[in-house]
DNA sequence: GCAATATGCTTGCGTATGCAATTAATATGT
DNA sequence: ACATATTAATTGCATACGCAAGCATATTGC
Protein backbone atom coordinates (compact mmCIF):
# COMPACT_ATOMS: atom_id res chain seq x y z
CA UNK A 1 0.00 0.00 0.00
CA UNK A 2 0.77 3.87 -0.67
CA UNK A 3 0.71 4.14 3.51
CA UNK A 4 4.12 4.03 3.84
CA UNK A 5 4.27 7.84 1.58
CA UNK A 6 2.27 9.28 3.46
CA UNK A 7 4.11 8.45 7.04
CA UNK A 8 7.27 9.08 4.77
CA UNK A 9 6.36 12.78 4.19
CA UNK A 10 4.72 13.41 7.74
CA UNK A 11 7.71 11.97 9.24
CA UNK A 12 9.87 14.08 7.63
CA UNK A 13 7.76 17.12 8.38
CA UNK A 14 8.37 16.75 12.26
CA UNK A 15 12.03 15.75 11.11
CA UNK A 16 13.29 18.92 10.13
CA UNK A 17 11.25 20.83 12.52
CA UNK A 18 13.21 18.87 15.13
CA UNK A 19 16.21 19.71 13.25
CA UNK A 20 15.47 23.13 12.57
CA UNK A 21 15.10 24.23 16.53
CA UNK A 22 18.24 22.22 17.22
CA UNK A 23 20.57 23.92 14.11
CA UNK A 24 18.73 27.33 15.19
CA UNK A 25 19.69 27.40 18.48
CA UNK A 26 23.01 25.78 18.50
CA UNK A 27 24.35 28.03 15.28
CA UNK A 28 22.96 31.08 16.96
CA UNK A 29 24.64 30.48 19.72
CA UNK A 30 28.07 29.78 18.26
CA UNK A 31 28.43 31.66 15.23
CA UNK A 32 25.41 35.28 16.08
CA UNK A 33 24.12 33.58 12.43
CA UNK A 34 20.55 31.75 11.83
CA UNK A 35 20.23 28.64 10.69
CA UNK A 36 18.79 30.51 7.26
CA UNK A 37 22.04 33.13 7.19
CA UNK A 38 24.20 29.99 7.49
CA UNK A 39 22.38 28.30 4.43
CA UNK A 40 22.42 31.59 2.46
CA UNK A 41 26.43 31.52 3.23
CA UNK A 42 26.91 27.92 2.32
CA UNK A 43 24.98 28.13 -0.80
CA UNK A 44 27.53 30.77 -1.69
CA UNK A 45 30.37 28.95 -0.88
CA UNK A 46 29.84 26.02 -3.06
CA UNK A 47 29.14 28.84 -5.81
CA UNK A 48 31.70 28.92 -8.51
CA UNK A 49 33.40 32.40 -7.62
CA UNK A 50 31.97 32.61 -4.56
CA UNK A 51 28.83 34.17 -5.91
CA UNK A 52 25.29 34.20 -6.75
CA UNK A 53 22.23 36.21 -7.96
CA UNK A 54 19.55 36.70 -5.89
CA UNK A 55 17.11 35.20 -7.73
CA UNK A 56 19.45 32.46 -7.91
CA UNK A 57 19.69 32.39 -4.33
CA UNK A 58 16.23 32.38 -3.84
CA UNK A 59 15.55 29.54 -5.74
CA UNK A 60 18.42 27.39 -3.95
CA UNK A 61 16.80 28.48 -0.75
CA UNK A 62 13.37 28.31 -1.67
CA UNK A 63 12.38 31.69 -0.29
CA UNK A 64 11.30 34.71 -2.41
CA UNK A 65 13.81 36.67 -3.85
CA UNK A 66 12.78 40.03 -1.38
CA UNK A 67 13.48 38.30 1.39
CA UNK A 68 17.11 37.51 -0.05
CA UNK A 69 17.68 41.33 -0.98
CA UNK A 70 16.93 41.88 2.77
CA UNK A 71 18.55 38.91 4.46
CA UNK A 72 21.30 40.67 2.38
CA UNK A 73 21.58 43.98 4.11
CA UNK A 74 22.84 43.10 7.53
CA UNK A 75 25.50 40.06 6.10
CA UNK A 76 26.77 43.39 3.91
CA UNK A 77 27.12 45.24 7.56
CA UNK A 78 28.76 42.48 9.06
CA UNK A 79 31.11 42.27 6.73
CA UNK A 80 30.37 38.55 5.78
CA UNK A 81 29.11 39.47 2.05
CA UNK A 82 29.88 41.82 -0.32
CA UNK A 83 27.53 43.62 -3.57
CA UNK A 84 29.08 43.00 -6.67
CA UNK A 85 27.36 44.16 -10.04
CA UNK A 86 27.69 42.55 -13.26
CA UNK A 87 29.31 44.02 -15.77
CA UNK A 88 27.74 42.77 -18.47
CA UNK A 89 24.31 42.92 -17.18
CA UNK A 90 23.65 45.98 -14.83
CA UNK A 91 20.34 44.29 -13.77
CA UNK A 92 22.65 41.75 -11.52
CA UNK A 93 24.03 42.26 -8.51
CA UNK A 94 25.44 39.50 -7.12
CA UNK A 95 26.18 38.57 -3.35
CA UNK A 96 29.80 38.04 -3.24
CA UNK A 97 31.36 36.05 0.28
CA UNK A 98 34.21 38.23 1.67
CA UNK A 99 37.11 37.01 3.09
CA UNK A 100 35.72 37.02 6.55
CA UNK A 101 32.35 35.71 5.08
CA UNK A 102 34.91 32.92 3.75
CA UNK A 103 36.19 32.51 7.24
CA UNK A 104 32.86 32.02 9.02
CA UNK A 105 31.18 30.08 6.59
CA UNK A 106 33.64 27.54 7.06
CA UNK A 107 33.62 27.47 10.94
CA UNK A 108 29.75 27.71 10.66
CA UNK A 109 30.05 23.74 8.21
CA UNK A 110 32.44 22.43 10.79
CA UNK A 111 29.48 23.01 13.65
CA UNK A 112 26.85 21.68 10.90
CA UNK A 113 28.78 18.81 10.86
CA UNK A 114 29.50 18.05 14.42
CA UNK A 115 25.58 18.60 15.30
CA UNK A 116 24.65 16.78 12.33
CA UNK A 117 26.86 13.95 13.78
CA UNK A 118 25.50 14.18 17.13
CA UNK A 119 21.98 14.00 15.83
CA UNK A 120 23.25 10.04 14.50
CA UNK A 121 25.44 9.32 16.80
CA UNK A 122 23.29 6.52 18.86
CA UNK A 123 21.79 4.13 17.31
CA UNK A 124 22.62 4.46 13.96
CA UNK A 125 25.65 2.47 11.70
CA UNK A 126 27.69 4.02 9.10
CA UNK A 127 26.07 2.42 6.73
CA UNK A 128 22.44 3.30 7.58
CA UNK A 129 23.38 7.37 7.65
CA UNK A 130 24.93 6.58 4.37
CA UNK A 131 21.88 5.29 3.16
CA UNK A 132 19.35 7.25 4.46
CA UNK A 133 21.44 10.25 2.84
CA UNK A 134 21.04 8.26 -0.38
CA UNK A 135 17.48 7.99 -0.21
CA UNK A 136 16.93 12.19 0.53
CA UNK A 137 19.50 13.08 -2.29
CA UNK A 138 17.08 10.57 -4.78
CA UNK A 139 14.34 12.59 -3.50
CA UNK A 140 16.13 16.28 -3.92
CA UNK A 141 17.44 14.37 -7.56
CA UNK A 142 16.50 16.78 -10.65
CA UNK A 143 16.96 19.77 -9.00
CA UNK A 144 19.50 23.00 -8.51
CA UNK A 145 20.72 24.25 -5.65
CA UNK A 146 21.48 21.44 -3.40
CA UNK A 147 23.91 22.00 -1.29
CA UNK A 148 26.20 18.60 -0.25
CA UNK B 1 33.73 9.78 7.71
CA UNK B 2 30.55 11.66 9.50
CA UNK B 3 30.17 13.11 5.77
CA UNK B 4 27.18 11.81 5.27
CA UNK B 5 25.65 12.85 8.57
CA UNK B 6 25.99 16.19 7.26
CA UNK B 7 24.67 15.43 3.39
CA UNK B 8 21.98 13.73 5.04
CA UNK B 9 20.75 16.87 7.00
CA UNK B 10 21.04 19.20 4.37
CA UNK B 11 19.64 16.95 1.73
CA UNK B 12 16.44 16.43 4.28
CA UNK B 13 16.03 20.31 4.38
CA UNK B 14 16.11 20.54 0.92
CA UNK B 15 13.46 18.04 0.17
CA UNK B 16 11.41 19.68 3.19
CA UNK B 17 11.83 23.16 1.70
CA UNK B 18 10.21 21.23 -1.72
CA UNK B 19 7.56 19.26 -0.49
CA UNK B 20 6.76 22.30 1.84
CA UNK B 21 5.80 24.60 -1.34
CA UNK B 22 4.07 21.49 -2.93
CA UNK B 23 1.59 20.59 -0.16
CA UNK B 24 1.32 23.71 0.38
CA UNK B 25 -0.26 24.66 -2.94
CA UNK B 26 -2.13 21.93 -3.34
CA UNK B 27 -3.98 21.63 -0.24
CA UNK B 28 -4.69 25.63 -0.27
CA UNK B 29 -6.03 24.96 -3.96
CA UNK B 30 -8.71 21.91 -2.94
CA UNK B 31 -9.67 22.52 0.96
CA UNK B 32 -8.64 26.30 1.51
CA UNK B 33 -6.57 25.14 4.09
CA UNK B 34 -3.09 26.32 4.57
CA UNK B 35 -0.35 23.08 5.09
CA UNK B 36 0.19 24.10 8.71
CA UNK B 37 -3.38 24.62 9.41
CA UNK B 38 -3.91 20.80 8.08
CA UNK B 39 -1.25 19.43 9.65
CA UNK B 40 -3.19 21.36 13.21
CA UNK B 41 -6.51 19.43 11.85
CA UNK B 42 -4.46 16.17 11.56
CA UNK B 43 -3.37 16.03 15.10
CA UNK B 44 -6.96 16.78 16.38
CA UNK B 45 -8.05 13.35 14.37
CA UNK B 46 -5.71 11.58 15.86
CA UNK B 47 -5.40 12.56 19.54
CA UNK B 48 -8.13 11.08 22.11
CA UNK B 49 -11.51 12.46 22.02
CA UNK B 50 -10.70 14.38 19.24
CA UNK B 51 -9.03 17.30 21.09
CA UNK B 52 -6.19 18.47 22.43
CA UNK B 53 -4.56 21.59 24.86
CA UNK B 54 -3.25 24.27 23.05
CA UNK B 55 -0.02 23.57 24.61
CA UNK B 56 -0.05 20.45 23.65
CA UNK B 57 -0.87 20.80 20.07
CA UNK B 58 2.61 23.89 20.25
CA UNK B 59 4.61 20.80 20.86
CA UNK B 60 3.19 18.83 18.45
CA UNK B 61 3.49 21.02 16.30
CA UNK B 62 6.89 23.07 16.84
CA UNK B 63 5.46 26.07 17.05
CA UNK B 64 4.61 28.48 19.95
CA UNK B 65 1.60 28.81 22.22
CA UNK B 66 0.51 32.13 21.10
CA UNK B 67 0.68 30.72 17.17
CA UNK B 68 -1.66 27.73 18.26
CA UNK B 69 -4.27 30.67 19.93
CA UNK B 70 -4.30 32.57 16.98
CA UNK B 71 -4.28 29.60 14.30
CA UNK B 72 -7.45 28.41 15.84
CA UNK B 73 -9.44 31.52 15.76
CA UNK B 74 -9.95 31.30 11.86
CA UNK B 75 -10.65 27.91 12.36
CA UNK B 76 -12.91 28.30 14.91
CA UNK B 77 -15.04 30.70 12.93
CA UNK B 78 -15.06 28.25 9.88
CA UNK B 79 -16.48 25.67 12.13
CA UNK B 80 -13.83 23.30 11.78
CA UNK B 81 -12.60 23.15 15.39
CA UNK B 82 -14.62 24.69 18.74
CA UNK B 83 -13.27 25.91 22.29
CA UNK B 84 -14.25 23.23 25.39
CA UNK B 85 -13.25 24.12 28.58
CA UNK B 86 -11.85 21.58 31.07
CA UNK B 87 -14.68 21.30 33.84
CA UNK B 88 -11.51 20.36 36.19
CA UNK B 89 -9.02 22.95 35.05
CA UNK B 90 -10.72 26.28 34.54
CA UNK B 91 -7.20 27.19 32.59
CA UNK B 92 -7.52 24.78 29.73
CA UNK B 93 -9.18 25.26 26.65
CA UNK B 94 -9.00 22.50 24.40
CA UNK B 95 -9.58 22.63 20.82
CA UNK B 96 -11.57 20.32 19.58
CA UNK B 97 -12.42 18.77 16.02
CA UNK B 98 -16.34 19.66 15.10
CA UNK B 99 -17.83 17.18 12.92
CA UNK B 100 -17.55 19.18 10.42
CA UNK B 101 -13.30 19.61 10.68
CA UNK B 102 -13.88 15.84 10.76
CA UNK B 103 -15.23 15.59 7.66
CA UNK B 104 -12.52 18.51 6.12
CA UNK B 105 -9.47 16.86 7.61
CA UNK B 106 -10.73 13.42 6.60
CA UNK B 107 -10.46 14.60 2.93
CA UNK B 108 -7.64 16.77 3.39
CA UNK B 109 -5.26 13.29 4.74
CA UNK B 110 -6.46 11.79 1.21
CA UNK B 111 -5.23 15.37 -0.27
CA UNK B 112 -1.86 14.24 1.65
CA UNK B 113 -1.79 11.05 0.95
CA UNK B 114 -2.55 10.98 -3.24
CA UNK B 115 0.43 13.66 -2.83
CA UNK B 116 2.68 11.82 -1.12
CA UNK B 117 2.06 9.34 -3.38
CA UNK B 118 2.85 11.17 -5.92
CA UNK B 119 6.33 12.04 -4.76
CA UNK B 120 7.67 8.63 -5.07
CA UNK B 121 5.57 7.75 -8.00
CA UNK B 122 8.49 7.68 -10.47
CA UNK B 123 11.94 5.82 -9.64
CA UNK B 124 10.86 4.48 -5.91
CA UNK B 125 10.20 0.72 -5.32
CA UNK B 126 7.58 -0.08 -2.54
CA UNK B 127 10.31 -1.09 -0.85
CA UNK B 128 12.57 1.44 -0.62
CA UNK B 129 9.20 3.94 0.32
CA UNK B 130 9.21 1.51 3.57
CA UNK B 131 12.83 1.82 4.38
CA UNK B 132 12.88 5.31 4.06
CA UNK B 133 9.90 5.69 6.29
CA UNK B 134 11.33 3.56 8.43
CA UNK B 135 14.40 5.61 8.87
CA UNK B 136 12.79 8.97 9.11
CA UNK B 137 10.35 7.33 12.05
CA UNK B 138 13.65 6.25 13.68
CA UNK B 139 15.11 9.91 13.41
CA UNK B 140 11.63 10.47 15.01
CA UNK B 141 11.71 8.20 18.03
CA UNK B 142 11.70 8.91 21.63
CA UNK B 143 9.39 12.10 20.63
CA UNK B 144 5.65 12.72 20.98
CA UNK B 145 3.24 14.06 18.94
CA UNK B 146 4.33 12.28 15.65
CA UNK B 147 1.59 11.93 13.31
CA UNK B 148 0.87 8.50 11.39
C1' DG C 1 -4.84 27.46 55.01
C1' DC C 2 -1.89 30.67 52.79
C1' DA C 3 1.92 32.37 50.45
C1' DA C 4 4.91 31.22 46.72
C1' DT C 5 5.41 28.89 42.54
C1' DA C 6 3.97 26.84 38.31
C1' DT C 7 0.87 26.27 34.35
C1' DG C 8 -2.33 27.52 30.45
C1' DC C 9 -3.79 30.98 27.64
C1' DT C 10 -3.90 35.57 25.60
C1' DT C 11 -2.09 40.02 23.91
C1' DG C 12 1.41 43.69 22.62
C1' DC C 13 5.32 44.34 20.10
C1' DG C 14 9.11 43.62 17.05
C1' DT C 15 10.76 40.92 13.29
C1' DA C 16 10.52 38.06 9.14
C1' DT C 17 8.34 36.84 4.96
C1' DG C 18 5.63 36.61 0.57
C1' DC C 19 3.02 39.08 -2.93
C1' DA C 20 2.32 42.66 -6.00
C1' DA C 21 3.72 46.89 -7.92
C1' DT C 22 7.69 49.60 -9.53
C1' DT C 23 11.95 50.62 -11.78
C1' DA C 24 15.82 49.69 -14.56
C1' DA C 25 17.94 46.96 -17.93
C1' DT C 26 18.18 43.33 -21.35
C1' DA C 27 16.14 40.25 -24.88
C1' DT C 28 13.01 39.35 -28.68
C1' DG C 29 10.20 39.92 -32.78
C1' DT C 30 9.16 42.10 -36.98
C1' DA D 1 15.71 50.12 -35.03
C1' DC D 2 11.92 50.23 -32.31
C1' DA D 3 8.18 48.49 -29.74
C1' DT D 4 7.05 44.75 -26.75
C1' DA D 5 8.06 41.37 -23.54
C1' DT D 6 11.06 39.43 -20.07
C1' DT D 7 14.16 39.56 -16.16
C1' DA D 8 16.58 41.30 -11.74
C1' DA D 9 16.17 43.84 -7.90
C1' DT D 10 13.81 46.72 -4.61
C1' DT D 11 9.93 48.52 -1.77
C1' DG D 12 5.12 48.99 0.31
C1' DC D 13 1.87 46.40 2.44
C1' DA D 14 -0.38 42.71 4.74
C1' DT D 15 0.24 38.58 7.26
C1' DA D 16 2.45 35.14 10.37
C1' DC D 17 5.35 34.20 14.04
C1' DG D 18 8.03 34.12 18.52
C1' DC D 19 9.07 36.31 22.85
C1' DA D 20 7.92 38.38 26.94
C1' DA D 21 4.52 40.32 29.86
C1' DG D 22 0.06 39.83 31.92
C1' DC D 23 -3.86 37.42 33.83
C1' DA D 24 -6.36 33.62 35.69
C1' DT D 25 -6.25 29.25 37.82
C1' DA D 26 -3.82 25.16 40.12
C1' DT D 27 -0.32 23.15 42.67
C1' DT D 28 3.22 22.96 46.19
C1' DG D 29 5.62 23.91 50.55
C1' DC D 30 5.43 25.11 55.10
Amino acid sequence: MTQSSLTAILHLFQAQARLEERFSGALGGVHGLGLKEALLLMQLQQAPMLRLTRVDLAKRLHISASTVTRMAVPLEKLGLVARQPDPRDARLAYVVLTETGLAVVTDARATFERLATEVFRDRWSEQEIGQFADLLARLNSNQVGVLS
